[in-house]
DNA sequence: TATTATCCTAGTAAGTCTATAGGATAATAG
DNA sequence: CTATTATCCTATAGACTTACTAGGATAATA
């Protein structure tokens, strides 16, 4: 299950990416428009931020904006900044990946070997996904 | 990521699909094998007996068996019943549906759209791949 | 200088995860 | 019958994570 971070930093994001003169929005308009605390998203927007997806301005008429463009962010990066690993298990993680303690070998293990066909499903719509076919709400992903 | 008592759980299933006569398996000798705490082992077969897929008797001899063929346990129903729902979000689960509290339509709604997508390819894995599937080590899913 | 809005650190209540404890129950062996 | 074996069952505890909230510092604008 998606973590509310993760679900509220997307929709933060699709909110940004829909505003197409890259003017600064306010954390009180997002959070107002996509039903999301205020502070809690503040920090969210504040890891984005850190993180380089988003730019910000202080002061009046200041607010987060996208520092690239939504077609250039997939949900890959998106996914693992906010959320972690896109994997079911760290033994198949591409970055952040971690040995299994009881799993003596990889190659005969077979949760090691369904969770990476799943991984694979799912790691190629999330890199086939941008934030602009998110924001995009007419177009059936 | 899974928990891992449904990691635990999976391999405990696995073990006992490869066990060809189905006779009884001693937890303590599934737990040694796998590497997993006794205890834990314990609770975690106790509930996929109470949930039908496995057998067990007291006494000497006795342990866990399973009740139906491997091929006969889809994926799903492991999964299911060990970590919960497939999806990433209630508002895309098929048996764990819930509405999410801040979202006026899902039909508009970003975050649903893409991970309905994630959420079915995950779920054809599952539905195709049966216990039997994870315990023959030799044949690549 | 007043106002606005982000920046930053810290903390907290509630829930979940990963077990463990300790005894009750049932089956078998002798 | 009784000793042994192994599951059954409830309860609990410590560590960790999640979903926020508090409160002030900093910077930009008017």
């Amino acid at each position: 299950m998606l973590s509310k971070k993760t679900k509220y930093g997307i929709k933060a994001l699709v909110h940004l990416a829909r505003q197409e003169d890259r003017m600064p929005v306010q954390i009180s308009t997002i959070s107002k428009s996509e039903n999301i605390s205020q502070k809690f998203l503040e920090s969210i927007l504040l890891t984005l931020k850190k993180n380089g997806l988003l730019g910000s301005k202080k002061g009046k008429g200041g607010g987060y904006y996208l520092l690239k463009n939504p077609k250039e962010i997939p949900m890959t990066t998106v996914m693992r900044l906010l959320e972690g690993p896109i994997a079911m298990v760290p033994c198949v993680s591409l970055n952040f990946y971690e040995k299994c303690a009881d799993c003596p070998d990889e190659d005969t293990c077979a949760v090691n070997k369904i969770m990476l066909k799943v991984r694979d499903n799912t790691l190629e719509i999330f890199r086939n996904t941008s934030l602009a076919d998110l924001s995009n709400s007419k177009v059936t992903l």
